[in-house]
DNA sequence: TATGAATGAGTCTTCATTCAT
DNA sequence: GATGAATGAAGACTCATTCAT
């Protein structure tokens, strides 16, 4: 692995684990085995740095996404869903830190709202494609047509979001089996609604 | 207004508009047209300062939660829910900052997890609390004994988060009309159920 | 004597010992019995504090210059040429390191051309200030009216600038005696003219 | 053109460009296209490639200069001293930056005051060899024999260096009709005196 | 209680130099 | 000879906190 790959993981690691305020160049660089000067053979900036990490693990999550109007009208819906869910809080996961540390910066937020929000690589991007999917099944009849497909991206992926906070909140990782459940639960509410029958 | 609440306001001022990496306590205290050593008469250190913030948004948005249990069986749900919706986007509106930024600092998060988990005041307890509540109006019949309560409270506020998290992220301060009509429409997705009839 | 003047003059001390590449914040504040973070509570910047420096400096010496004009037509025109010689390479003495070091950062000399020279306070000002003295003198019949006087200024300070130039380039201080020789064949020389009479 | 000589150029370009404390050996490489490395197979270090770079500028001054010897007699004196400004200017114009600099490191100064003092190659070598040259006229009856020779060298030289040093100051370059009125009004008044004949 | 000058540990970043290829 | 990635020492600057007034 070169060095450039092993400084981006390391950064990573010690974001994850120290957060954002606790991650110094010589910490970095430390955990890379290398020295601090070579962070800037390979990035402009400790802020070059973060925007590089940031937009892999977004990317990653889109490329999943991406692949969704494959699914419309096939398996079922409630797999798709659970599909994207568990994807979703995979990225999360590994974004959280990171993205929720960018508010502790708005400058920086508007440094790259350009590359993020104008060419449309926000984290919403990812509800918007959600919605889409679902529209296009209830095209099909294999959703409800009284719902908002817009809405219902925001409840999944929003309920996903706050969930992965909340663990980090709390400084727990949850097993397996438990976020499997949370899941299941949390597609079968909406796909049933709240409302009595 | 005494100048402890003074420096409240001004910390929480520049928190909003400067982002936590820029709140200093030298613009705390300009803010709150005091000195710098002011701040250590008032509040233990700058941290102590945050917390007494934090616990102060949260418990006012927990104020609101703990009417709930009344609400059971009065008014329809469907209004129950987005009064609870509307509460939660103006904490998180005010919190989210505060809150992401606390990944920043992970030793900070866990230097007050007695008081935020194990008091069961962290910001998870209003999933619980909305759970509850939902859970109460399923054994009157006027709430789907199919779902999971707490999977249907996950979504309403983790739809909210997200939401003001992502407006946040793009910088745009949403209008009242389209809040409402967020609202509206999740809570009527919620209702609903995806899945068609 | 308080900590501002403190650092001014331990900085002088410092850029005249060391030279200007050498001069760190450290060593300055290590001089001045003070710590780093007290330079930055009376200069905004390592720049400011070199600013402040080079315009104490050239004041002081254009304050002498600016009594010229009482002097056209009072003493003799050797004696206040003299005069004139002496103050010229004390001042060069102080900020020849400073001003010779600007060079070395055409970037500092550039953002700060509009309080040197547009305010008409560069090094220059000394020249033109010279010259109009001995226009005076020339109107009174004591200067030759033949030669033009700012390139007799521009011969005399020419001549004391490149004179301290060359004394700090051989790490050499010059004896008063030899000091005061220099300065009385320089105003004689000027005086006679080299043309054979 | 060799790799030398053309690192040589670009160091040189470098200098007067972005000045020395922007001159590293990376921009220098960038200019020369070749890599960083490959300056240190044709100089010792950094501060060797300045030191050649130097002695190419005052050699080829002092050249001039050693041909006074020759002068000595013949056409005018006024002629032989506005030629010697013209190329002292010219020399200045190229290594004023360059020797400024050096003020900024005395620990430079020291280290090669051998070479530049001891064996009489420093700046200060120019005037005396234009002092020797005004004494040489003087015992032919072609100088003023009141003066002191080496003073008017200094008068004439400084003046050219000074002059130099405000252009550059101010940032500004001369048109060559200008600079030919500058040497001719300096010579002039050199040669005539300030005296009221 | 209020002040604000002083502190000094800690951060990002630069850059001359080396060395394996 | 040429390369350029890696180095690590050093520098300017920030900022929460203290304490004498």
């Amino acid at each position: 692995m070169d060095l450039r790959e092993r400084i981006l993981q390391a950064a990573d690691h010690v974001i994850r684990t120290n957060g954002l305020a606790r991650t110094t160049t010589k910490e970095i660089a430390r955990v890379a085995h290398c020295s601090e000067g070579s962070l800037y053979n390979h990035f402009q900036s400790k802020e070059d740095l973060f925007v590089q990490m940031i937009k892999g693990h977004l990317q990653h999550f889109l490329a999943v996404l991406h692949k969704l109007p494959e699914r419309v009208g096939t398996r079922t819906v409630k797999e798709n869903l659970q599909e994207v869910a568990h994807a979703a809080i995979e990225y999360f996961r590994l974004s959280i830190v990171m993205t929720a540390s960018m508010f502790t910066e708005p400058s920086f937020l508007s440094r790259h709202r350009g590359s993020f929000v104008e060419r449309n690589e926000g984290p919403h991007r990812a509800n918007e494609i959600l919605g889409a999917y679902l529209g296009a099944e209830q095209e099909l009849g294999r959703a409800n047509p009284a719902i908002n497909p817009r809405s219902a991206a925001d409840l999944l992926l929003g309920a996903c979001f706050q969930h992965v906070f909340h663990l980090q909140f709390r400084g727990v990782k949850e097993p397996e089996e438990e976020e499997k459940r949370f899941i299941v639960d949390l597609v079968q509410t909406l796909l049933l609604g709240a409302d009595p029958k």
